[in-house]
DNA sequence: ATTTTAAATGCAACTGTATTGCTTTTATAT
DNA sequence: ATATAAAAGCAATACAGTTGCATTTAAAAT
């Protein structure tokens, strides 16, 4: 069984990136999460571990790489998650669910939950879905009741 | 039959809110279009004639008013357009899909397409769903072809 | 018609997200 | 150990959105 780091490192190699420390911490901090995270979340995290700007282009090399996906709140900020296994370069398997709370304010992507076909008018060619529920989470509802 | 600026006047008055002109001016330029129109554009076109921050205001007494709806692009921009009539206040009537072109980059709002009922893990409680499907409209696809 | 006033606008300043150009550092290949 | 391409760090900037406050104005009250 390996550790994570090593997970990792193996991950950067198999996408052309080098390994170096703010995107190891990044996937670190990705990984221990069950929702989506938030970019401002991640900044503060990081501190001065990282620039600003090295987050930025670090999310935009992975996002680009396939191997997190980013997700808008109903805020528009951004959100990101470490992709499962179906995601690839470009090739995302984006046809999942996101779900947002409207008390806790996690993002999680129901990988489970697939986006019925939709009928569209003609001439529309639909080419991604994206989906997202707002409500309360497993966690919220039970808290709140 | 009534001209445009009479129907405003009228939208206006109903809902508790003054016809000033940057109001009347929002709701010609949002009625003159078929898609969702961008923060950005309209503060283009509105250009000296109101401020950017009553531009801001105007857009958010309309969408608490539940006259104007608000939708975020795949970038994250904000994107309005004027509700159909079974939109009201606080109660939007927000179960319809948008339409967000690659090529022109319109959104659209498809109000005849609803969104299927969705089966999420036990404790989630859906309130709202928000789909938006990216790819080419009637009017690109014609083009592109 | 004038006055009143609550609402709306305009202005200035500010916060937060994101981007770009450039220099320095560093992981990896040689 | 060295070379080099990639990444990080830094400074400056752009842009979206917000807040506080003074001024103006639409509409109600007189």
């Amino acid at each position: 069984m390996e550790n994570n780091t090593e997970r990792f490192e193996k991950l950067l190699v198999k996408n052309g990136l080098k390994r170096t420390a703010p995107r190891l911490q990044v996937l670190e901090i990705l990984s221990g999460r069950d929702s989506a995270t938030s970019q401002p979340y991640l900044e503060q995290v990081m501190g001065k571990d990282a620039d600003r700007v090295t987050l930025y282009r670090v999310l935009q090399a992975f996002e680009e790489k396939g191997i997190i996906h980013k997700v808008l709140d109903q805020q528009g900020t951004a959100n990101y998650a470490i992709c499962s296994d179906s995601c690839s370069a470009h090739e995302h398997h984006d046809e999942h669910v996101h779900f947002n709370c409207d008390n806790c304010h996690k993002i999680y992507c129901l990988d489970a939950v697939k986006i019925p076909a939709l009928k569209v008018p003609a001439g529309f060619k639909v080419e991604r879905l994206n989906l997202i529920a707002t409500g309360l989470c497993a966690n919220c509802s039970d808290k709140v009741n």
